[in-house]
DNA sequence: GATTGGCGGGG
DNA sequence: GTGTACGCCAATC
């Protein structure tokens, strides 16, 4: 018999004194079915740098290995696997069970031999060596057999991949529990109910609690008790079959919270088709696992890995949903609820509409990401419940742990403290940057390297394992063997251009962007990674020749440029901007065609475009200009600006405003007197009052409890006045306030925007507009109290007519 | 300026 | 589960 299915996730189990791995899948018809495979055995790896093959292997015999007083049995093999690419006498310990590992691994530490390899899961290594993919489509040859718990099972005996086709649908359940709360506290499992619980997918949606009350609402379902709604989540699941669950910080609160309360109550919380237990992992970052159950935490994907690509720098549901599907979150008062959950149940129609809320958006942002992570799944290749969880570096770490063993290359152990402590306090050299000169260009082209760091590792056969290799002693890298991360590298870049072209002919499909998304990422790691100090493949001789070429290709475009007659006027990593003037544009093509026809295979110079002008301001008390900071205007009109650290919180918005229209100004105008007399009409405004209150109001996070605050800034003294009235302040509250006329501290005159009445023109002329302007017009000679000088220019004049 | 401590997310 | 955890900002010396 056959079966075509696709490997969700994977685990093992003991039968008869033998490991079976499980993998859990879904048929290619959509059903939840379980793929067995026997006879794969655990291994690990003894090693040794000082003895000959022959001694380990006597040591290796007689090594005392014991359970329980019982004697361990093991198999021994000879392996021709290098380490970092030198040649290491090595054996291959096979051993019966899984649990078997750690005690060799002991008894090998203590006769002082390297165990390699004795930390990489059983599931785990199963689908690195034999290749499984989860996500992907594979044929399994067997028969069927009786089924584990409740779903049906199927003994393999050779399993073959037939295409990389993804499942079509996902069968996706979102979830979000409310719970109450004593007043202005956070709720505790040990003391708080659950009181609302909500569901989300496709075709379903609920909201079960268990204080009724008159609603119109047709998913709100009531029961009598807590009790009774925890057995509904679990009937709920049972019944819906979800192959995933989502929630959003379902790691640290929602699910720890669900098992929480199941067993003060008693509950026999199994779930889903294997009747699996909520396995909690406590510890510095939580995490939540259901046996044959995809569990995705929404917020720990998002802030580990989406996170960078986000503009928000908060990561809190209401912030991530505005920015990636366009939603907000009704505003609810916590203590309110409380309140209305004691005594007033007749008002909890809302809740129940938050709390759909909440699955509602987390189910959307959760669809919006999945090709994200599906194709994560499939070039990292392990189960969504573990690449969803990782950290770039873990990503990296993972997929060059795939693809070992085809290079020969045992997998390097993790570092010891000691060596952790050491390699943290190593420093090296990082890229160049080109002092600009402040002013204003017009008709600037700028350059860039294309993936930099990743076609330098690959064109120079940056490697652990060919640093100082024996058959090239002159050279730093190897020139022979193609080294094993360069190489990796260099697949990741051309899958990528290969991904690229088929998005050239099928631009519509999700999935290959998300794919040439998951490989940059993957490829730009690689150079952060070797110089991450937890690395396994931990090298900072390749960390900074990377760096050192980087510099170097830069420096030599940069002296081309300049020796083909173009200004150079700023560089950074891997970009250079050159002033075009009037030369004419094909100079510019051919100038980077020259470069290209230099550089090695897959490095390239891209011209990313021409702009109209170009704004660089000087750095704070130096001549020289400022390093990452900057505005373009392009051809089309489009602002650029990088790095203007004024524009960020602590600023009003009018603030804002103001060094945004200046740069448009100046960049436009190419001359900086239309944007000094709108300054000036600015200030004049102000002072007049006729910009509104809600454009001056100032933002700050409260960063701790109120009264362990020494000295009391403006939002501090604010945040005590909105105590006094009866909030709820707290770390994390936002803070607003506005700054009102008046002799005293500035902390003094801050007041709540609603309490404020006016503002005090001269704070915010002197402490928001100069400051956000100062830099910019210092680049025309202006000093702050140039900006708004009495004596009116004749431009001022032109606006007041 | 380095170092240390706490927090994020969730209700 | 053959395992392990992070990274940033603010306060403080």
């Amino acid at each position: 018999m056959e079966l075509d299915f696709y490997p969700l996730d994977a685990s093992y189990a003991v039968v008869r004194d033998a490991p079976v791995i499980r993998i859990y899948a879904l048929t290619a018809s959509g059903e939840q079915a379980c793929v067995l495979v026997e006879g794969f055995k655990p291994y690990c790896f003894a090693a040794s740098q000082k003895l000959a093959l022959e001694e380990l292997k006597q040591g290796l015999a007689k090594l005392p290995v014991f359970k329980d007083d019982k004697p361990v049995s093991f198999d021994l093999e000879q392996s021709s696997l290098h380490l970092l690419g030198r040649e290491i006498a090595c054996f291959k310990l096979i051993a019966q069970l899984p649990e078997d590992i750690p005690l060799i691994r002991e008894a090998l530490d203590a006769q002082g031999l390297e165990a390699l390899e004795a930390d990489i899961p059983f599931a785990k290594r199963y689908m690195i060596d034999t290749g499984l993919v989860p996500l992907a489509l594979y044929r399994a040859y067997g028969e069927q057999v009786a089924g584990i718990m409740k779903v049906p099972s199927f003994a393999a005996s050779r399993i073959e991949k037939i295409s990389d086709q993804a499942p079509g649908n996902l069968n996706v359940l979102a979830f979000d529990i409310e719970t109450h709360s004593p007043l202005g506290k956070f709720a505790v499992a040990e003391e708080n109910p659950i009181i609302m619980l909500g569901f989300a997918s496709e075709s379903f949606q609920k909201v079960i609690t268990w204080k009724s009350f008159k609603t119109e609402l047709d998913y709100v379902e009531f029961v009598p008790s807590e009790f009774e709604l925890i057995s509904r989540f679990k009937e709920i699941i049972d019944r819906q079959k979800p192959d995933v669950i989502v929630g959003y910080f379902s790691d640290g609160f929602d699910l720890p919270y669900i098992k929480a309360r199941a067993e003060k109550y008693k509950i026999n919380l199994e779930l889903g088709p294997y009747n699996s237990p909520i396995i909690i992992r406590k510890g510095m970052m939580p995490s939540a696992e259901i046996a044959g159950i995809i569990h995705l935490d929404l917020f720990k994907f998002i802030r580990k890995i989406m996170g960078r690509s986000l503009e928000t720098d908060s990561f809190d549901l209401d912030s991530v949903a505005k920015e990636l599907v366009d939603e907000s979150k009704d505003k609810i008062d916590f203590d309110e609820m409380n309140r209305v959950w004691e005594s007033r149940p007749e008002e909890l129609e809302k809740y129940c509409r938050y709390n759909l809320q909440d699955a509602l958006i987390t189910l959307k942002i959760t669809h919006k990401v999945m090709p994200s992570i599906i194709e994560l799944v499939r070039v990292i290749g392990l189960p969504m419940q573990d690449v969803t969880r990782m950290g770039y570096s873990q990503l990296v770490e993972w997929h060059l742990i795939k693809r070992a063993r085809e290079f020969g290359e045992l997998v390097p152990s993790k570092a010891t403290y000691s060596e952790i402590r050491d390699r943290k306090s190593k420093t090296y050299e990082g890229a160049f940057v080109f002092e600009p000169e402040p002013g204003i260009y017009q008709n600037i082209a700028v350059f860039d390297f294309r993936s930099l760091y990743p076609t330098i590792i690959h064109a120079h056969n940056i490697s652990p394992d060919t640093l100082h290799c024996s058959c090239c002693p002159s050279e730093l890298f190897c020139k022979k063997k193609p080294g094993f991360v360069a190489t990796v590298i260099g697949d990741l870049i051309k899958r990528r251009m290969s991904v690229k072209q088929m998005i050239k002919e099928s631009p519509q499909d999700k999935f290959l962007g998300a794919r040439q998304e998951v490989l940059k990422t993957i490829a730009n790691s690689m150079y952060g990674y070797l110089g991450f100090f937890g690395a396994r493949w931990y090298s900072i001789e390749c960390a900074q020749s990377i760096t050192s070429f980087g510099r170097q290709y830069i420096q030599t475009v940069i002296q081309q440029a300049a020796g083909a007659g173009f200004k150079v006027l700023y560089s950074d990593t891997d970009s250079v901007f050159l002033l075009v003037g009037q030369k004419p544009r094909e100079e510019v093509v051919s100038f980077v065609a020259s470069i290209n026809k230099q550089l090695p295979e897959l490095m390239e110079l891209d011209l990313e475009g021409f702009y109209r002008s170009a704004l660089f301001v000087s750095a704070k008390a130096k001549e020289a200009g400022a390093k990452k900071k900057y505005a373009l205007l392009s051809e089309s009109g489009k602002l650029q600006i990088k790095g203007f650290e004024t524009v960020r919180r602590n600023t009003s918005i009018i603030a804002r405003e103001i060094q945004e229209k200046v740069l448009q100004l100046i960049l436009t105008e190419v001359n900086h007197e239309t944007a000094l007399a709108y300054v000036r009409e600015t200030v004049s405004k102000l002072r007049r009052r006729e910009i509104g209150i809600d454009k001056v109001i100032i933002t700050t996070q409260l960063r701790q409890d109120i009264d362990d605050y020494d000295s009391i800034g403006p939002h501090v003294a604010v945040a005590k006045r909105m105590r006094l009235l009866g909030k709820r302040i707290g770390p994390g509250t936002i803070i607003s306030y506005v700054i009102t006329p008046g002799k005293e501290k500035i902390s003094q005159r801050a007041r709540i925007p609603d309490e404020a009445g006016e503002y005090d023109t001269e704070y915010y002329v002197n402490n928001q507009i100069i400051p956000a302007v100062a830099r910019i017009f210092a680049v025309f000679g202006l000093k702050p109290e140039d900006i708004i000088a009495q004596n009116q220019s004749k431009l001022d004049s032109f606006f007041n007519a």
